[in-house]
DNA sequence: TGCTGGCATGCACATGTGTGCATGTCAAAC
DNA sequence: GTTTGACATGCACACATGTGCATGCCAGCA
């Protein structure tokens, strides 16, 4: 009754694939590393300009930016003093953009009014 | 020195886009959603079905499809005693490929080694 | 060498969340 | 109408995780 099959690149996905999936994308799930790739996506910076753009303790973003790094979303290496973080690749720009574009499809068709928008 | 900019389409990205994005994005964040979606992008299937495909408690499907449908990823609608459920177009399964094509990615250039990899 | 700035790390805690178990609900079969 | 099958819901709990606070570490500067 018009599901959508798509029948995708045969892969399987097997048990493994998922967990690594998961792992991966939960770099997406909290609002404040997806507001530090943004604003990584604007450029490189350094951890305390993140901090402010992103508006939390300098502490919670080396946190956020620590688990980034082991994800391979974004890199830092030092210059001076400061230590200069940017995205691994345009890779993960193009996947911050696909969940970007992602959530402006929903609110094209916006299936279920995602539970709260009570401003 | 070599970091990927970018400049994306412009779009600055919101707090509220963040929350949003990451909202979805939990869809994904976790093995046994991963999986079923997984499972549904061969094709629809019944509650059962993808309990025995997931291995998983049917209680713990149902709670986890209904996660999936709030934020529009699934669809069922009933057929007699059962309730087939399917992903809810194709751009489910575009991000879901996009998802699986970044993780091999990422096994390709293998920046830092995923934390866990002893098994 | 001592001091300051910039990040990282440890620790503790509050919160969110996935799952098991029991139960409720609805449709089909008798 | 009663019973059975399939799925949904409620509840409770264990667990993971994000953040604040204090502290440690390292580079640059006087």
């Amino acid at each position: 009754m018009g599901f959508a099959h798509h029948a995708g690149p045969g892969t399987p996905v097997t048990t493994a694939d998922a967990r690594h999936v998961a792992r991966v994308m939960s770099a997406l799930a909290t609002p404040s590393r997806v507001r530090i790739l943004a604003r990584l996506r604007e450029g490189a910076s350094t951890v305390g300009e993140l901090a402010l753009a992103v508006e939390m303790e300098q502490p919670a973003v080396s946190h956020q930016l620590r688990i980034l790094r082991d994800l391979g979303f974004v890199l830092g290496n030092r210059n001076g003093r400061h230590v200069i973080y940017g995205l691994y690749d345009s890779h993960v720009a193009a996947l911050l953009d696909e969940a970007l574009r992602h959530i402006e499809h929903l609110r094209a068709g916006d299936t279920t009014t995602p539970t709260e928008e009570h401003a």
